[in-house]
RNA sequence: GGUGGGAUACCCAAGUGGCCAACGGGGGCAGACUGUAAAUCUGCUGGCUUUGCCUUCACAGGUUCGAAUCCUGUUCCCACCA
């Protein structure tokens, strides 16, 4: 199957410069291919995997992938998709994210495989020794601003007089049509990925291309990733799903993706596996057959977590959630198997002598764990049979505890209603 | 500037002298059911040393045995008039 109609099946084409001419084009030879990733934070999140996913598939098929951190235009900020202006990071931010994003960037793609090896470049690379007057010159006579206005991002913010747009992201959308044209001249790029958000930078690059050098090359923009309760995809009550696992853990993200709703899981099959089109037809199938098993929730979990976190990390997330679902005692489990547990939950350090004696009032220590927010809520929780004490239901709120309750002699697993865990650890 | 109305817990919103830690709804948390879902049902939703005590109804005073409720002043908001 042709990149082109695979993407088209998996519902991952939202706009195409020219779609008869790229499906043609893609079908003759290598095309090398480029998506930027702006290093707006310490760390990518899923709504990133998807167009480097997409650059992996054009791999996959034979194609040479660039993604471009954007040490550069992350310095300016994008104006696309944004309602306000943004604040600037600073010069040392911006190096410490690029440093931190290269190697997620990194991870997704095959830097051995010959001969159509990934590349990762810094488009700071060859912004920052070009001076205003060569980058006004060289690139700026080639766009009108009456052309650059009429483009969604700026014109949304141009209507609105309360925000307005500053000139430096106006400018934006030059310095990345400047990384095309320099990535089809120096690396004979000739098509660009991104979000829909990105269509009017894209296409404006594509220009550049053509006016500097005379070829035709061509855009591919990625719906932006809907879930079926509309709300935003990528983020949890505890926040967004970073791909970084110091920001969130492999645990957390493998649950991330168990949680998706029925109605999405097929489609985020699509989106975020390589498995094929039979491959996710056979799953889907057993999905309708046992909604309540959740084969292709867990399937999903597995592969994603796999993919950006490793295998280990990801059978290690799937046990502790057989631990923490699966709703067994932890009587008979071996420290090795408790220890899966800890460290994908949070901790809470406590002095061991609080335990020695009589000990801690049960409330206190759900309190003192952050589980409930004061010894009155506490109390009710209780009452309302939600809190546990190493998956025990408590029943006395003038119960103590102890050192004897410890776990390993080291933990002790509290947890509030289904799956609101915490251990304490006696120090 | 004039006149009238309002300010109540996370949000909306009752309450107009004691039965008020304050009706009801939303949201949130928990329980049952379930599939770590949805829907539904139930409980909780100021704090504590919890059959009781303490602090809350814009803010500061006052009347009263007793006030979210009455009076005075202050701040802020809304409506109509100019």
């Amino acid at each position: 199957m042709n990149i082109y109609d695979d993407l088209l099946w998996r519902g991952l084409v939202a706009d195409c410069t020219d779609l008869e001419a790229l499906r043609k084009r893609l079908g003759e030879t290598r095309v090398t291919l480029y998506c930027g990733f702006d290093p707006t934070s310490d760390s990518l999140h899923v709504g990133n995997l998807l167009p480097l996913m997409v650059l992996r598939r054009f791999q996959n098929a034979g194609h040479i992938p660039i993604a471009v951190a954007g040490g550069a235009t992350g310095s300016v900020g994008d104006p696309s998709g944004k309602s306000t202006e943004r604040s600037l990071l600073t010069a040392a931010q911006i190096e410490a994210n690029v440093a931190a994003v290269k190697p997620q960037l990194a991870r997704l793609l095959d830097f051995q495989i010959i001969p159509n090896t990934a590349r990762l470049l810094d488009n700071a690379e060859w912004t920052r020794n070009i001076s205003f007057i060569d980058f006004l010159r060289d690139i700026g006579k080639h766009f009108t601003v009456n052309q650059m206005i009429a483009k969604e991002s700026v014109r949304s913010r141009m209507e609105d007089r309360e925000t307005g747009i500053s000139f430096t992201e106006f400018s934006y959308m030059l310095l990345q049509a400047h990384d095309f044209f320099v990535l089809a001249r120096d690396h004979d790029c000739e098509l660009q990925v991104g979000g829909s958000d990105q269509w009017g930078n894209i296409t404006l690059g594509i220009d550049l291309v053509r006016k500097k050098l005379g070829r035709p090359s061509y855009g591919l923009t990625m719906p932006l990733i809907t879930k079926a309760d509309g709300t935003k995809f990528g983020k949890t009550e505890s926040g967004t799903v970073w791909l970084d696992h110091r920001k969130t853990s492999p645990y957390r993200f493998y649950q991330f993706w168990v949680n998706t709703a029925d109605a999405d899981v097929i489609r985020y099959m699509k989106y975020f596996t390589f498995m094929g089109q039979e491959e996710i037809e056979s799953w889907e199938a057993k999905h309708l057959a046992d909604p309540g098993q959740r084969a292709a929730h867990r399937e999903l979990a597995k592969t994603v977590t796999s993919l950006v976190h490793g295998t280990h990390a990801a059978e290690e997330a799937i046990r502790a959630s057989e631990i923490l679902f699966g709703g067994g005692l932890l009587d008979d489990l071996s420290e090795p198997t408790f220890n899966e547990v800890v460290g994908e939950v949070p901790t809470k350090p406590i002095d061991h002598l609080k335990l020695t004696g009589p000990g801690l009032p049960i409330l206190d220590l759900f309190v003192e764990a952050g589980l409930c927010p004061s010894k009155g809520q506490a109390r009710k929780d209780l009452e309302g049979g939600g809190l546990y004490l190493n998956n025990h239901r408590q029943t006395e709120s003038t119960r103590f505890v102890s050192s004897a309750d410890l776990l390993y002699g080291k933990h002790i697993l509290l947890r509030k209603g289904k799956r609101n865990y915490v251990v304490v650890t006696a120090r």
